[in-house]
DNA sequence: CAGTATCCGCGGAGATACTG
DNA sequence: CAGTATCTCCGCGGATACTG
C-alpha cells in the first residue's frame, strides 16, 4: 500500500494495482498457467486446448507475455511454419502466487456464490 | 486446470478464471488490501483514501464485496448517517495472498517494464 | 453522509476475411 | 500454421445531478 504525503493511495506506483492492470485481463493468467502445466506448446494447441479463446486475442496475449520477457517464443521457419511458447524463468516464478490464489478460489468460492444467492434474495424479499 | 474429456480447459469450472471474474475488476483487491490495513472505514473515508475512484463505482464495489460475504457493512441510522465497512474473515482470509502477488510486483515488475522497453525498441528498429 | 439514477464514452474483446 | 487487418459490439467505469 504506498500513500502520499496528503494520505491518498497514489494509484501508479501502487504494486497492487500494477500487478492487476498487467494480469487482470481475461487471458494472461490461463495462458500462464497451462504453459506451467503443459511446458512448450505451439499456437494451435494453445488454442485448441483454451477452446473458447479468439485467434486475435490469443496473438495479442501472447505478445503482451513475450515483451514482457514472461514467455519465450521460438519460432521455426519451416513450411508450414512451426512456433512454441514456454515460459520464462520470470514466469514461473509467478506460477506458485496464482496456485495460491487458485487453491484460495477452490476452497472458498462456493461459500462466496452461496453468500451472494442469499443476498440476492434477501433483496428481492425486501 | 480443469479439463473436460476432449482435452479442453472448462473455462466455467476453472478456479483460476472463477477468481480472476471476481477479483480482476479496477478496484476490489484495493478496497480489501486497503480496509485489511486500515480495520474498520467509513464510506468517505474510502473514497477519499482511494482518491480517483467514483461515487458510483465504490457504491458498485462495495455492495458487490458485502453480497460475497467478503466484507460487513454495518449502517448507524443517524442524522446525517454513518455507515462502517470492514473485512470479513472471509475476506481477511485471502489477503496473505493478495499480498503474496504484491511483494511478486515489488520485486519484478521493474524488470517487466524493461522488458517491455527493450521489446519495444527492438520492434521499431526492425 | 451515503448513497441512486441516468447518460455517455472508451477500450477490451469477438467475428470475419485475408496472407507469408 | 500462425498470424494481420478491419469492423463492430458490449459493458465497465466516469461524470453529473439528485435524495432520504
Amino acid at each position: 500500500m504506498v500513500k502520499n504525503s496528503d494520505g491518498k493511495i497514489w494509484i501508479g506506483d501502487c504494486p497492487i494495482r500494477q500487478v492487476l492492470d498487467r494480469f487482470g485481463d481475461k487471458w494472461s493468467i490461463l495462458v500462464i498457467e497451462l504453459l506451467s502445466h503443459e511446458g512448450k506448446l505451439r499456437f494451435s494447441e494453445i488454442a485448441q486446448t483454451i477452446g473458447d479463446i479468439s485467434q486475435k486475442m490469443l496473438t495479442v496475449t501472447l505478445r503482451s507475455l513475450e515483451s514482457d520477457g514472461l514467455i519465450i517464443r521460438q519460432f521455426f521457419p519451416e513450411i508450414p511454419p512451426r512456433v512454441e511458447y514456454e515460459l520464462s524463468d520470470l514466469g514461473r516464478s509467478l506460477v506458485p502466487h496464482i496456485q495460491q490464489l487458485t487453491s484460495w478460489g477452490q476452497e472458498h468460492m462456493e461459500a462466496i456464490k452461496e453468500n451472494r444467492r442469499r443476498f440476492e434474495e434477501k433483496q428481492s424479499k425486501g
